[in-house]
DNA sequence: CCCGACTGTTCCGTTTACGGAACGTAAGCG
DNA sequence: CGCTTACGTTCCGTAAACGGAACAGTCGGG
């Protein structure tokens, strides 16, 4: 576990809130200096801080550690898709996947029961992805979606890494 | 934030797995004092220890930090949200929500950041959202895509409460 | 019985995370 | 231009978390 990967992640949340480093630490009664060692990983923070900073961040620790292990992954030629949360409606079950796209590979997924979506919101990079005959495209901050009871592929566009979330939904039949 | 809370979890989850503490701390690479300290809530942990430990016992830190509620994000009169994952990019962050919307209230959000966007996709229910002025409307298994730049509101359509993933997308300035 | 191997706790020297103060920097204003 | 205010980083003495060793207690075997 990296603790550069919670700091980057606190300066993120904190940005994101307009506060500067000096009224969080303040807000959150830890210093100055404990914040900003935080924030670079340059420290190795004690529960108490932690808890004090994501309480004012109004955040939960899960959102800031990684998921260490024991999570479901799924492999392919190119798509790696770790399930992050199910969600049980009554017409319906969602399944919430972080998926990472391989540049340079083609990925083709066969095709799920009929009525089953897929909604993709692409994070980083150009994701080419849908209907096998045709795929649609969609770069950063982009949304895809498509009826996915027909073959399916998943591409990187250009060199870059394709970040996603990937958003399952399979219909109560 | 109780620390002994925590190390009651630690010391169950440990003789669950029938561990002992010498063995866990060993296999876990940290001192027995520390770990004895730990499960009496008479430390204040590091985050490298408590990685070190929830690791070997093969447990999200989730499970350990005591807050089965959480925090739902109370946003006011007709929606509650939790935050469920952030995800930090190069170009932006992403805040993952788990939303619902109770039926029958409107509910009107101040404008955020220039370039924020939100992206909804609805599990149940009718949701209506959007800019104040041109809300869109999406049944279950819909999307709904805005730039939430200028004020904002979520209402239910109908009588049914609102189930529904919320994605905030913060680009990096 | 002892003995060895094990349990968990306590002691202790070293390491380091802590907050306050001092620092360099940048932006707003007369 | 100063002067002020706020920003984030760095310095530093103190408090405390760290791992290793020593401790008392318990079980099972020779």
């Amino acid at each position: 576990m990296d603790p550069a990967v919670v700091g980057r992640r606190v300066r993120a949340l904190r940005e994101e809130r307009g506060l500067s480093l000096s009224t969080l630490a303040r807000l959150a009664g830890v210093g100055k200096a404990t914040l900003s060692g935080l924030e670079h990983g340059t420290r190795n923070p004690t529960l108490e801080t932690l808890w004090a900073v994501t309480a004012q961040l109004g955040v939960p620790f899960t959102a800031l550690l990684a998921e260490p292990t024991a999570e479901p992954t799924v492999h392919g030629t190119a798509v790696t898709a770790t399930l992050l949360e199910v969600f049980t409606e009554t017409d319906a079950t969602y399944e919430l996947y972080r998926m990472r796209v391989a540049p340079g590979v083609v990925q083709l997924s066969p095709a799920h029961a009929p009525g089953v979506t897929e909604h993709v919101t692409v994070f980083a990079g150009v994701l080419r992805a849908g209907p096998a005959d045709a795929p649609l495209t969609a770069p950063a901050g982009g949304h895809l979606r498509w009826v996915s009871d027909v073959p399916h592929t998943y591409a990187a566009v250009g060199d870059e890494e394709v970040a996603a979330s990937l958003l399952l939904r399979y219909p109560r039949r």
